[in-house]
DNA sequence: CACAATAGCGTGCGCCGCGCACGCATCAGG
DNA sequence: CCTGATGCGTGCGCGGCGCACGCTATTGTG
């Protein structure tokens, strides 16, 4: 077989992905913030903090559902505080989706735990490991198979 | 900000699970192979061929669900052919879930396309860089932090 | 050997999230 | 001003899931 690397990646992207599906990391990660941010309106909460207010038409697409999937989402999430929905001033049809300051602090604190947790499992690698593979994963990502 | 590495896995893992999340990947890959293998029902595929024919309820925590769900998920292989239901020869009461050869034919030609696809991304990369990434991300699943 | 307790499997039930289609409000162009 | 297009939110139906139950087989106990 000559696509080492290939089936390589493939295989510990399939293991990944499976194991980080799971709801059990994500809700000892979630652990005291209340019931609105599960593994369902997380990645609304994560596009909004990395690109700034956006619409739901927008967001639907990079969060893999239909637009009134999103709304029904961002619905619960304003209930629970997280983000408001702010008049476009460009156009009073479309609502902007933009974090609160309690929804900046629960992104933050979210992705801050994660990061420890990744951390703390990784002090036992080489020194220049974790930063190669730091590296290299965001190459994967920018410019790999799944842009 | 001290824990600089865990920060930039984190958030490459975030965008890689919302980008591969997305159905439109699975449906690409999964081209002409029937509606049977969809996204729901691949862990169950892939574990079997994995581990080896195993029973019901030992494949439940690790696809994530319940008893319940394995058998309703395995009986929808078992009507497209890729499993089949074999008894336990030591407990009349178990079954054991198989791939057959159709099902083994498939997950491999799956995990080939995937490779591939992957591979052909990886070309532009530095020669050893890919293996390098490919070594540090098995370790990642190994001994990483969500093991 | 008889009988109770346990374990594995499959199924009915209710819940929930989703896509689809529709209605409503607004915008853009004639 | 009027018509088609666009963005949003909601009712509807579908489908997957967990839970609880029944059935069968196994194990343990006297």
């Amino acid at each position: 077989m000559e696509n080492e690397v290939g089936h390589e990646i493939a295989d510990a992207l399939g293991i990944l992905l499976k194991r980080t599906t799971r709801t059990q990391l994500h809700k000892h990660l979630t652990e005291g913030m209340g019931k609105a941010v599960d593994e369902l309106t997380y990645p609304i909460l994560s596009a909004l903090a990395r690109t700034g207010p956006r619409s739901a038409a927008d967001l639907a697409p990079d969060a893999g559902l239909d637009r009134s999937g999103v709304t029904r989402r961002a619905s619960r999430l304003e209930a629970a505080g997280l983000i408001r929905r702010e008049p476009d001033p460009t156009d009073r049809r479309a609502s902007l989706l933009v974090l609160t300051d309690k929804g900046e602090h629960t992104v933050a604190e979210l992705r801050e735990r994660l990061a420890a947790h990744i951390a703390a499992s990784l002090n036992s690698w080489p020194p220049g490991d974790a930063q190669t593979f730091a590296r290299h994963l965001r190459r994967f990502i920018t410019e790999g198979p799944f842009v």
